[in-house]
DNA sequence: AAACGAATCAACCGCATGTCT
DNA sequence: CAGACATGCGGTTGATTCGTT
């Protein structure tokens, strides 16, 4: 099909974050959330904006009708895909995640619930509080994965290599985690095999998820939640290491706190929240919004 | 101290899925 | 209902770091 990519590769910019980038980024999406991603990288640069966003989905606002009058002022924005930008704040930058190892009782969470799920790693991820999939991945093909095989145990079936070997359907030169083709056949014997436990760790996330949602961000001391590990790790990152001007934790917080009321209902004007309940359009020209697409 | 290989992990890519018009 | 679009997911890549010789 002729369909357009999720982003202009042009101009746009790849590779890894600069401090500045994810400073801007931290900073937009802990006092907006976010709308569609695509809109992010644009409105990130943008000094002020009304947090119409949401973030849990819901309540979407009409985020087509949004038009940047222009996209090329002083404010730049983030030159970077949408796509980018949500990747590099829910595997990176997103206050409520744990950095470091796993712990022996996460690495064992994982390869139980791998045992179950397969490869499905967003599912796995949320069943861990303040990890990422990309992170639980990473560990399984790095540590997880070589520890099964030093067991003895084939790290897809979790049966003793030989039970494995047995199935003529798995190629035993071939490690089907490195393999596209292997690894999606792989899964969708488990999306048919485990379907009925699948449902029941499915049915049981929202109460994981309900504890270790925006509560967990706040029950973590703040200095890992914000911009202590954030930045440091941020700047770890960066090639070039520079100090950055990181907001008061405390700032954040509170706009972080802000973030997790029901956006529905702040605009509809009962949200309560102070100068939260402002009209949109009045903080929409400030940034340049075409308030005649809205309507 | 330098060179090399292995390990790690952030980021990218393409496809799948869900939602909206 | 079909097509268009945005987002999410899993696999893969490649730059960087670490360990060994």
């Amino acid at each position: 099909m002729g369909r357009q990519p999720c982003c202009e590769k042009v101009g746009l910019k790849k590779g890894p974050w600069t401090a500045e980038e994810d400073q801007k980024l931290v900073a937009f999406l802990l006092s907006h959330g976010h709308c569609c991603w695509r809109l992010v990288p644009k409105l990130a640069g943008q000094r002020r904006l009304h947090p119409y966003m949401h973030g849990d989905g819901s309540a979407r606002p009409p985020c087509k009708r949004i038009h940047l009058v222009s996209d090329s002022q002083s404010h730049a924005g983030l030159l970077r895909c949408g796509k980018s930008c949500r990747l590099r704040w829910t595997n990176y930058l997103r206050p409520d995640l744990k950095r470091g190892l796993l712990s022996d009782d996460e690495e064992k969470l994982v390869i139980d619930l791998h045992s179950q799920l397969g490869n499905r790693w967003s599912k796995i991820a949320a069943r861990l509080p303040g990890r990422t999939d990309n992170e639980i991945k990473n560990h399984w093909n790095t540590h997880i994965r070589k520890k099964l095989k030093k067991m003895g145990l084939d790290p897809v079936t979790h049966q003793p290599v030989a039970a494995s070997r047995a199935d003529p359907l798995q190629d035993p030169q071939q490690d089907p985690h490195c393999d596209g083709k292997a690894s999606s056949q792989e899964s969708a014997g488990y999306g048919t095999g485990a379907s009925a436990e699948e449902e029941a760790l499915t049915s049981a996330e929202p109460k994981q998820g309900a504890t270790c949602s925006a509560s967990t961000a706040s029950a973590v001391s703040p200095s890992p939640c914000s911009s202590s590990s954030a930045s440091a790790s941020a700047s770890a990152a960066t090639p070039g290491g520079a100090d950055v001007d990181w907001p008061d934790p405390l700032d954040l917080f509170q706009v972080d706190a802000i973030i997790d009321m029901d956006w529905a209902s702040i605009l509809s004007g009962s949200g309560g929240g102070g100068d939260i309940g402002v009209d949109l359009f009045d903080q929409c020209s400030d940034v340049g919004f075409d308030q005649e697409v809205w309507m």
